[in-house]
DNA sequence: CTCCTTGCAAACCGTTTGCAATCGA
DNA sequence: TCGATTGCAAACGGTTTGCAAGGAG
């Protein structure tokens, strides 16, 4: 179940011009990383597999490219998990949110029409407050490890 | 408009105890601090704080209780804004939401039947997936900011 | 009396930043 | 050409931890 991307077509290049930026091959890197995944990468893994397209290009040069992809709108930085490192995934047309496993990790996405309901609920009947960004995230166990482990403590 | 407390009657010593937990004076000060809040507190604010009550009390303890009453279930942990600071309150018996102010920063509680509807969605769909924990964090603008800010960046 | 908890200070770790060199348009 | 971008290394800031002293049960 590999995720479609945004716009399979569009090269980093075609993104970063789109945006007035310019084409770097840091920039380059980080997209098409993040762009060929499902998954959510944490900027280390990021720099991780950018260093086998490029060994050259600096941990800091992901770091400035992931903010400069999310100022633009083309990348998402979500914190799953309580740990405070940040997870990164180009930005989906269609709004979707996360089940996390507190047991094995796994990210799952999910999308549907759930967002879209929060936000036309808080539309309605919070005066005035205007929803920009919903995030959600669901903790819990997933399929796999339900059955595995027990009702209680994750790490213990 | 004051949040309630949890069980308002009972004291930090009750709570430590029904948990089997020493009662110092740390986990006195800090349960009394985020029990006598509406607001969500970072762990820097709670030792302001509690610093009140007693100078004596240092940070790292205030972390460790932090980290205690959370293991008990009795407080929580949110990672609201793009910066990686965690933000505690009590843990409150009926679920709720955050509606955080991407202009002037308020962060609003909502109560209400959304995060409930969000698990029973999931309990029905997601194939065997057991939600435990909603995190939901709506940014936006409120009410205050509509007016005052354009429809552009924040913080520039 | 025993083990848990604390204060202190140093370590941690993901992320950011200043600077001179380099690169893209 | 010339400002934007990079690599490097050092700084940052919230959080954690090792250890000896102090405190709860």
């Amino acid at each position: 179940m590999v995720y479609p991307h945004n716009v399979p077509e569009e090269t980093a290049a075609d993104v970063l011009r789109r945006h007035g930026q310019r084409v770097t091959d840091a920039r380059v890197a980080v997209w098409e990383t993040l762009a060929g995944t499902d998954e959510h990468l944490t900027a280390e893994s990021v720099a991780k597999r950018v260093a086998v397209m490029d060994p050259s290009i600096n941990l800091a040069s992901v770091y400035r490219s992931l903010a400069l992809f999310e100022e633009i709108g083309e990348v998402r930085q979500s914190h799953l998990g309580p740990d405070r490192t940040a997870y990164w995934e180009v930005g989906h047309p269609d709004e979707h949110f996360h089940l996390v496993c507190r047991n094995c990790g796994t990210v799952d996405h999910h999308r549907g029409t759930l967002v879209r309901q929060i936000m036309d609920h808080l539309q309605g009947k919070e005066h005035g407050f205007v929803p920009e960004r919903v995030e959600l995230t669901v903790t819990g166990l997933c399929p796999n490890c339900v059955g595995v482990t027990g009702s209680d403590h994750p790490h213990h």
